[in-house]
DNA sequence: TGACTTTGTGCCGCTACTAAACAAAGTACG
DNA sequence: CGTACTTTGTTTAGTAGCGGCACAAAGTCA
């Protein structure tokens, strides 16, 4: 039944069009059963049935034909769609200031195996991001799985259509680094097949909690998070990313939050940037951070520690104020239906949720907009999904033709 | 070869699924020939003879057999694609603080007539609108051109999606009136026929502007401008307007642009509403404004008569540094590929257009964002168009349906 | 145990396309 | 002036995807 792709196939020909939109429902988890992929698909049974033998063909689902507890509803039970677990994986691979990650990502956002990188300081980008591909390269061997690309997170603005790092932030890279050459090189010299992606880790953090974390069933998600320095934002319409022209969208960080604040190196005084970030709630907490540990880690440690402390409550509402101000101005512009913190911000939104929440309302315009969801990032190493989301995505727009090109 | 129609169609089974977009190219321009035609849509010549052969029986375009001049290429002429004048038409209507404007818009953006109203002075939407709608009745009924539908433009934030105008800007119209809903039914009361659509006119300027204007061919494109008091802005998004979760996107007029300004009524101060508004202009330029025209216009005198008053620079100089700023904090959230400007926005740029680019480019990160197009409006009445454009959308979505729904 | 409800599957036909061969309408050039 | 060439339009045949339908399967409920 299978093994008939060997047809004429041209341009526009897209092979069965529903098989893209039916992986993407089992691998967002809104399609439990065949009969919900009906139903979600708008197609006939039929049709649906065909289309998950086809994905099963393929050894990306499978579909249970023991339905083992049948839930008790009515009639006759649905075989029910699972990711094949013997499937195919995605390489993904974050960098931050304190090393960096490489991890196996399976469809359905599940992270397989993972390798906690030890620090790899250099400010050659060609040098860690091979020892990054080594630890993935090392990790898809040991696995025996197939592999449909890769993915890697920067925490820096990633420039389209180039792919370089703008401001690779405490990562002692050359700003205008080509990331996004340099760690397709890599992969392919390391031998793993399919494409290599790159992206801002905001970015891919906002597209892994879209898909299978708190954005889930958003249709405007913006995020915003905080993690050593600065403060980026992301935001994911109708499913997919928003970056901009030149991918330098949500570049939130310097909206103007505090018009007595410090001065910024943009030029301008009181940003979002240094005034919601973790050595600013450091210093507005009174407190000296050191060097030992990252600041993120240090305003967490306070936080947790003495959250009763004046110096902590005072600048805890002194950052919630100011975030609240931010964000309000961007939802004033985006409007989006949900909004999701991540890093010290969600410290902040854990530390005070109506505090935080009565600043946007009261400084977004039309009331309603106050009742916008504000919500704590949930995922795990969500831009390592993310990044791993950049791989899927070839092959949940067009399954056939993306594991096709890459057997080749 | 027609009449084929009429044949079981179901949910998913959108007829010739190239349908919709082969009528959109030719809306756009885009499509001149058959043979572009054939290029655009990607599909093979008997195909897309077919499709035009089907748009031509729909009486939506003309296959002009006669090529006229044939452009000294080699090769068969080509087939042009025209509107077909003779075409159906959308109702297109606009209401402002100095009247309103009913006219009727044919396919490619080209008012086929209009009706300028005068002078409907009324607390009641409903009166107002009724006066509207029968105006462009009258302008139908004389035509005897076939209708797809009503658009409005409306000076407000119009909130989704129950379509009520939050802040009727000088119209003495109560805030929340449910235009749409009223608009629908003054439509439905007239026997025109079609579904009725109410939009903020700064968003379907912006439509307008991308499909017909300086707009055209962009992928982000961002829009803002200023009548009589305000700001507004809008974005395009790949074509489709991007209105936020409630319609409430591109609420720009609170970014914050001058931290010494004058205070607002959102709680803030400096907020690029009072300061870049035909009333902050004349201020500037040490005018009182008088009661008799609207205070764009003159602000436009102004400019016009003497632009070399001292005044007069100061203030342009000023309000250009203002909405720069402003429009260097859009550009770091958006990453438009485009800037539009209307109002006396656009009055600002050809005052000093390296000014205002400079301000941009200077404020906007990653200097290569400073690359920024930033073009004035080049339609007239971009507003009306855009309200037509909602009208049509149905039938550029799906020509068939849209078109057969109606005659019914 | 039988009626009912819901889900899966085989078969038929429709339709929107592609492919390929041919026809048409011009230019380029001897 | 006529032939070769180029590009466009048209006809015909064939194919793939999917809807519609009838039937089978697998459970629950009385």
């Amino acid at each position: 039944m299978n093994g008939k792709a060997t047809t004429t196939r041209t341009r526009l020909d897209r092979g069965r069009s529903a098989l893209g939109p039916a992986l993407e429902l089992v691998h967002t988890g809104r399609a439990p059963t065949r009969a919900v992929l009906t139903a979600e698909l708008g197609v006939t049974r039929a049709t649906a049935g065909a289309v998950a033998a086809e994905l099963e063909a393929l050894g990306l689902i499978r579909v249970d034909s023991n339905p083992g507890a049948a839930a008790g509803s009515q009639g006759r039970p649905s075989h029910r769609l699972a990711v094949d677990e013997k499937g195919p994986v995605a390489l993904a691979a974050q960098v931050h200031p304190d090393g960096f990650r490489a991890a196996l990502v399976g469809l359905g956002g599940t992270i397989v195996a993972t390798a906690p990188g030890s620090v790899v300081v250099s400010a050659d980008p060609a040098q860690v991001l091979g020892a990054v591909v080594d630890a993935g390269a090392a990790l898809l061997a040991e696995s025996g799985r197939r592999c449909v690309g890769a993915g890697l997170a920067v925490p820096s603005a990633v420039a389209e259509p180039e792919g370089t790092a703008l401001n690779p932030l405490h990562l002692a890279w050359p700003a205008g680094a080509q990331v996004r050459q340099i760690f397709a090189e890599r992969v392919r010299e390391a031998g793993i097949e399919g494409p290599a992606f790159t992206g801002n880790d905001v970015n891919l953090a906002a597209l892994a909690e879209h898909r299978h974390g708190a954005g889930r069933g958003a249709r405007d998600l913006l995020c915003v998070a905080t993690g050593h320095r600065g403060v980026g934002g992301a935001l994911v319409l109708d499913g997919r990313l928003h970056t901009g022209s030149a991918g330098l969208a949500l570049e939130v960080g310097h909206l103007t939050v505090n018009p007595e604040g410090r001065p910024c190196h943009c030029g301008g005084r009181g940003c979002l940037d240094v005034e919601t970030d973790p050595l600013a709630f450091l210093t507005a907490a009174g407190r000296v951070p050191g060097p030992e540990v990252s600041l993120l880690q240090q305003s967490r440690d306070l936080l947790r520690t003495s959250p009763d402390d004046p110096g902590v409550r005072v600048a805890v509402g002194e950052l919630i104020d100011r975030l609240g101000l931010g964000l309000a101005g961007l939802v004033n512009i985006l409007n989006p239906d949900r909004i999701i913190l991540g890093g010290l911000h969600r410290e902040l939104l854990d530390a005070d949720p109506e505090r935080l929440r009565a600043v946007v309302a009261d400084r977004s315009l039309w009331g309603r907009s106050g009742g916008v969801p504000i919500l704590p990032c949930t995922l795990d190493h969500n831009s390592l999904v993310g990044a791993a989301e950049l791989a899927w995505q070839p092959v949940l727009d067009d399954p056939l033709t993306a594991l096709s090109r890459e057997s080749v």
